[in-house]
DNA sequence: AGCACGCCGACT
DNA sequence: GTCGGCGTGCTC
């Protein structure tokens, strides 16, 4: 007799727990691997779990417990190492595990399929086929001129895509030539994308050789580094060369990016200089590309995985290294469902894999300069361009008083009007599309507004409409006024589309290239406007944050940042430290090729300090100055937060919801813990619904974390829960 | 989250 | 007379 045998199975539910099952009927089950997927019964419907443990007590009721029904894999699909890594961060996520380890696996595999690569049918010549004598195919013409593609071709093997682009029908006589046994189908893996044309490093310079040693030497080791590299600094050569050090030693690397900046170009520049087989991992992807990637990674056989946020958990089989470019970037932080924080758990698991993990930014995030100042991470520091030019100069324009014309100041207009001469390129940065934000009745004041969120609708002239930029609302623009019949409805406030207009009449002969997610919506408008902007031509490009990140213009030398004054008093506490990242990346645009750039910034508040500490003395004061704020009033990273959320389409619901939230906080002993709330979100209505929230702050992580563990399972108890969505956000990186 | 059960309003 | 609204309960 085997001794009693249980099963802890992970099944994606929104219920924080595990579920016991028996063995399936008629298995000896103490080999199942931990880690593979089972199917069982769940309710009335059967799903795909995946095994957590075996263990010989159960404390379900016997009489509960049903066996599961099938092992779909031999071996784990998920190591111990990406087991322990999802159940820690869903225990510090407070997030069900279940639904967790559903972020480490590709959808089919989710759905339950094989976990085996994609194959495609290849055609190859048979030793007979070589040999074969054409007069028989006389009769066959079709065959014929089949056989003499394959026998005149200098490749071997043929995809359906080399047939299709020289027969139409091609299917039946293949056939029937694998029947004569001249031909041989192949079931063959699908191969990954491979570039032809190859990039040799260029020349480093002292702080990036000292940068890829100080990591390389270490290579064995957890570190974490950051790589904290001035814009134009050249951090991408740093990762290259550290990559070529892990790949030397027969590991992987591990990429992380932004969600905007993994474009095709992104890739490619790996791809050139190291001729390796590269998974890219991201949302575009198809289902069965998504697998195939992700199992490349797993086995090894993709040496560098390149992927946004969700691609932390890929499998690795050898992994060496781990690198976030743009750290500070918050969409490395997980807004709904699972809110795992990329970067934060990157450092973890670069620990638990003993490797090193290297954090890369021209504007750190203040979290990271702390860990850098208390020695948990170590600096590695880039300070001068690599090219010959020098960082821009950066110049307020004080707005005030001044005449505008339409959003644009008359000094920045004469420094554009300069520029333009010298046949040079013209950036202008603001982060409001369309074309202006309020539409407004002259005679009685009516403002438009969502019906369904508390903001106004904002003006798109392309097409005449009026949209909600927080739900999906959108109506024309009407003729009259609806309140009073009036006719002189005023546009007011700037957007990039008005911008875009009024350039078109100050410059007339000038380019103007707007970059925003309208004008960018098509598929290729987005590289069109790029190799436009790279033909060098004197040109004007208006833009938001997409104009911010990454790209490289080489012949912009005026960077003009139209609002500045946008989160100088942001409601959050982090919207300061955003607008300066922001500012400094857009000002990192101007000036990267051998012309000097300048910078100009346009804001009614040239006096406050947080700006001018930037202005002035650039990031790294401003980031001190900050911290020093944070530090006085314990704000993170001096103190830890978590954020309680609800939301429903009756308003008063959220709130009561988190009353009793509050008073369950209390009855499990919040002492040492700040609750503060509960009360209506910034923007209360968002698309029909109604949201508030209950913060929760402490100077120590774990008391909060002790009371969140015994508060959830009450508040999994309240009746007041079910009338309401409600989500725990551990270390939020914004409160909206 | 799903999915069922269950008990009250306006339709063929 | 039923179809269907969503309140409530359960998932090893």
């Amino acid at each position: 007799m085997s001794s009693a045998c249980y099963l802890q199975i992970a099944i994606a539910s929104p219920l924080r727990q595990h579920f016991d099952y028996l063995p399936p009927k008629g298995t000896n089950t103490t080999d199942f691997p931990i880690g593979s997927r089972i199917q069982v019964p769940f309710g009335r419907r059967t799903m795909t779990g995946i095994l957590l443990g075996i263990s010989d007590h159960s404390d379900v009721p016997t009489g509960k417990l049903r066996p599961a029904l099938k092992l779909l894999d031999s071996e784990p699909l998920l190591s111990p190492e990406i087991m322990s890594l999802l159940q820690w961060a869903s225990d510090y996520y407070h997030h069900p595990i279940g639904d967790a380890m559903q972020h480490a696996l590709p959808v089919l595999l989710r759905q339950g399929k094989a976990a085996s690569a994609r194959t495609e049918t290849v055609w190859r010549l048979s030793e007979a086929g070589r040999a074969a004598d054409l007069n028989e195919l006389k009769r066959a013409p079709k065959q014929a001129a089949l056989l003499q593609q394959l026998l005149g071709a200098p490749k071997a093997c043929f995809n359906k895509d080399d047939f299709n682009q020289q027969h139409s029908h091609w299917r039946a006589p293949l056939a029937a030539l694998v029947k004569r046994g001249w031909v041989d189908a192949v079931q063959q893996r699908g191969l990954l994308s491979q570039e032809t044309m190859t990039d040799s490093a260029p020349d480093l310079n002292d702080e990036q050789l000292a940068a890829i040693q100080t990591v390389s030497a270490d290579i064995d080791t957890f570190q974490s580094y950051l790589l904290d590299g001035v814009t134009g600094s050249g951090k991408t050569e740093v990762y290259l060369g550290i990559i070529q050090h892990v790949l030397s030693q027969g590991k992987q690397a591990l990429v992380l990016v932004p969600e905007i900046s993994l474009t095709p170009q992104t890739v490619s520049r790996f791809q050139r200089r190291f001729q390796v087989p590269i998974a890219v991992m991201h949302s575009g992807l198809g289902q069965s590309e998504r697998l195939d990637a992700w199992l490349a990674a797993r086995s090894g056989e993709a040496r560098i995985v390149i992927g946004t946020r969700s691609a932390l958990f890929t499998p690795m089989a050898k992994p060496g290294v781990i690198i976030i470019d743009e750290e500070h970037d918050n969409s490395f932080k997980q807004q709904k469902g699972f809110r795992y924080h990329a970067r934060d758990l990157a450092v973890l698991r670069a620990r638990k894999l003993n490797i090193p993990v290297i954090l890369g930014s021209a504007t750190p995030s203040l979290e990271s300069l702390v860990n850098v100042e208390q020695g948990r991470y170590q600096s590695l520091i880039l300070s001068r361009r690599t090219s010959k030019a020098t960082p821009p100069p950066i110049r307020t324009i004080d707005l005030r008083g001044q005449p505008i014309e339409s959003g644009l100041s008359r000094t920045l207009i004469e420094n554009i009007t300069d520029h333009l001469k010298r046949d040079e390129q013209v950036l202008l940065f603001l982060n409001r599309r369309g074309y202006a934000p309020t539409l407004c009745c002259h005679d009685c004041g009516w403002i438009a507004d969502c019906p369904r969120c508390d903001a106004k609708l904002t003006l798109h002239a392309a097409n005449q409409r009026l949209r909600c930029h927080h739900c999906t609302t959108e109506q024309s623009m009407p003729a009259n006024c609806p309140e009073c019949g009036s006719t002189e409805l005023r546009a007011l406030g700037q957007g990039t589309e008005r911008i875009e207009s009024t350039l078109e009449t100050l410059f007339p002969n000038t380019d103007i290239v707007r970059v925003d997610r309208d004008s960018t919506r098509r598929k290729d408008a987005m590289q069109t406007m790029l190799n436009k902007i790279h033909e060098g031509n004197k040109a004007i490009l208006v833009g938001t944050q997409m104009l911010a990140k990454g790209h490289d213009f080489p012949n912009v030398t005026l960077v003009g940042i139209l609002d500045a004054d946008q989160g100088l008093f942001g409601i959050d506490f982090r919207a300061s430290e955003s607008m300066a990242q922001q500012i400094i990346q857009v000002a990192g645009r101007a000036g990267r090729a051998d012309k000097p750039g300048q910078v100009l910034v346009q804001t009614y508040h040239p006096d406050h300090a947080l700006l001018q500490t930037l202005l002035q003395q650039g990031y790294p004061a401003f980031a001190k100055q900050a911290i020093q704020e944070r530090r006085d009033i314990e704000l993170p990273p001096y103190s830890s937060m978590v954020l309680l959320r609800a939301e429903a389409s009756q308003r008063a619901l959220p709130m009561a919801f988190l009353s009793k939230a509050y008073a369950a906080a209390i009855r499990c002993g919040s002492k040492g813990i700040e609750l503060l709330g509960p009360l209506p979100a910034p923007m209360e209505r968002r698309a029909g619904r109604y949201r508030a929230q209950l913060l929760l702050q402490a100077s120590e992580r774990k008391p909060l974390q002790l009371l969140l563990k015994k508060l959830l399972s009450e508040l999994d108890k309240l009746p007041e829960a079910r009338r309401v969505r409600w989500s725990i956000d551990v270390d939020p990186v914004d409160t909206l």
